[in-house]
Parts: C-alpha cells; sequence; structure tokens
DNA sequence: TAATATACTACCAAATCAATAGGAATATAG
DNA sequence: CTATATTCCTATTGATTTGGTAGTATATTA
C-alpha cells in the first residue's frame, strides 16, 4: 500500500507552489533542491500535474511553475489521480467484468470498502485545507 | 495504490477457509483451483498466514488447512500487516527520524490520515464479519 | 545573442513482484 | 510396508514497475 514516490513528490512540490502563491513563478530546481528529488524525475511530475491543469508554467529565464487555480479548488483525490494513475486497491473494484467470480466475491467488499474510505478522505482535502491545518499545528515549511 | 497479488491473493484464500469452518481440512490445491490461484505462489502465502498463527495445517493425505481462530476473531487488518508487509503509506508515518522535514511537512499530515482511515476500516472488519455482509448482499461464493 | 528555463522523448538500472522448480518431510490408505 | 497424497522448504527465474538519466528542442528575458 506505500504510495509510489510518484504520488509522493508530486504532492509535495505541488504544497510548494501553494505555499508560493501570489509571489513570482517558482523554478523546478528550486522545488527540487527544497525537496530534496531529483530535478529530471520532478520535470515528468510536474508535466502531468500541468497537463491535467493543475499548475500552469511560464518559459524562459524568469521563468517557473505557479498554481493554475485557487488552492482551495485542488482537492488531493484529484491530485492523487493525476500521479498515482488509480488510487484504486484491484482492477474489480471498478471493473465487474474484470473477474468472473466478481458478483460473488466476499473479498470484492475489502477492496471497495478501502477503496471508498481512502477517497473519501482525500475527496474531503484541499491543498489549501491542508496547509491551514499544517499551520495550526505548527507544522509548515519554512524556507529561510 | 493497488494491493499486491500477495494480499489479494492471501485474503480470498483464508476467507475459502473461513467460508470451509467447521468442515473438513481444505487442500490448499482446492483452494488454488476455485480462486484461480497459481499452487505454488499460494503455498508461501499460506506459509506466511501460518506462521501468524491465523491457519493451521495438516500434512498427508487427507490433509490440508483449517482457521486456527474462530472466523469472528480475525479482524482484516493483521492479516493485511502479515501478507501485504507494512499497509502504511510512506515510511515517515510511522518513524518520524526517517525524513529531516518530517516535523515541518504538510505532506506527511495526508500520508498519516489516509493511512489511518485505512486502518481504520480494516480494524473494524472481521473475517466472519465480511462473509456475513456479504451474505446479505447476495454476494457469496458457492461452489456446486 | 547569451543565458536561463521549461518541453519532449528515449533510454537504463535497480528493485520488487509474481511465479516456478524440485525435492524433503509427514501422514494416510490399503 | 508401500504407494500415494499432501504440506514444507529454499532457491531461482522472469516480468514488471519504479526511479532516475541523458540529450535535444523550444521559449523568454535581458
Amino acid at each position: 500500500m506505500k504510495l509510489s514516490t510518484r504520488t509522493r513528490y508530486g504532492v509535495r512540490a505541488i504544497l510548494e507552489l501553494a505555499e508560493n502563491a501570489g509571489k513570482d513563478p517558482l523554478q523546478l530546481k528550486i522545488i527540487a533542491r527544497r525537496q530534496d528529488i531529483s530535478a529530471k524525475y520532478l520535470e515528468q511530475l510536474m508535466a502531468a500535474l500541468k497537463s491535467a491543469g493543475f499548475v500552469r508554467s511560464i518559459r524562459g529565464a524568469k521563468g517557473g511553475y505557479v498554481l493554475a487555480k485557487p488552492a482551495d479548488k485542488i482537492r488531493l483525490n484529484e491530485v492523487f489521480h493525476c500521479l498515482e494513475g488509480s488510487v484504486t486497491t484491484a482492477e474489480c473494484v471498478e471493473d465487474e467484468n474484470y473477474c468472473q467470480r466478481a458478483a460473488g466475491c466476499a473479498a470484492r467488499l475489502v477492496w471497495a470498502e478501502v477503496h471508498q474510505a481512502i477517497e473519501k478522505e482525500l475527496e474531503a482535502t484541499t491543498l489549501q485545507g491542508l496547509i491551514d491545518k499544517a499551520r495550526v499545528s505548527g507544522a509548515v515549511n519554512y524556507h529561510i
């Protein structure tokens, strides 16, 4: 059940952008350094976030990335979907025809319930909500 | 977030045993056939389930596997732990020292919340509870 | 035009996962 | 006692995924 680095890095990166909202574009290089992520690898993740419409890029000198929408309009389940591919626990949860036993499968109930639990949690969280929550518990990244 | 086949197969197998409770030992070969799982692979999973104390094995002809405790005493989070290794979403959730940024990381809040959501769901479900639930919704495996 | 960024595409290495192989040990049946 | 049925153990292999590199093209600023 461990999340892939794709998702972990990607969420960390977009959180940097959320915290940077309103300021100048944030360069990939800077995010990579702050979060200790391979810049080249992060490039791919940003591409995914971009084509899903979460971030906007500015090319050339003084360029970088910014959020494409307000941080309180970006829900984590969307971000996860974009990065993780599928957040589902097993194929048969979404595709009943994946397995003939699906209809009569007690196990499938588990996969479905776990899936829902995750989805519900992620859907209830926006980037902004997360930042606020972190701030309250005194846990926000300050880059001095 | 897809569950490994280890977990999926393992849970399906132990559910077969739960449904077989009170009857003669169920042979690995039979479980493998019913669930369409490689018998040799399932052997390894049963070994794990056995050493974790969930199932008991009977060797020799007419042997097989049976549940080692009542199905309503086996919680899914335990079974998952045994099969999945760690059900955690990211290392830093359980080990704060895993990453220096942990204390000030908004992302870590997400991993933790998702982790809790999963754990809570699994902890609330026993094998028996699952079977009952499946029966109510008319979704139980009948092997004619 | 020089410097700075992102964009795109292909490739590679290591790790993990899923499965296979081959026998050894143990119990039952006849 | 022998043949058969079954679990037990350990090693190996094959496939897939993951995480990361490399190099070049394109856009922007100054």
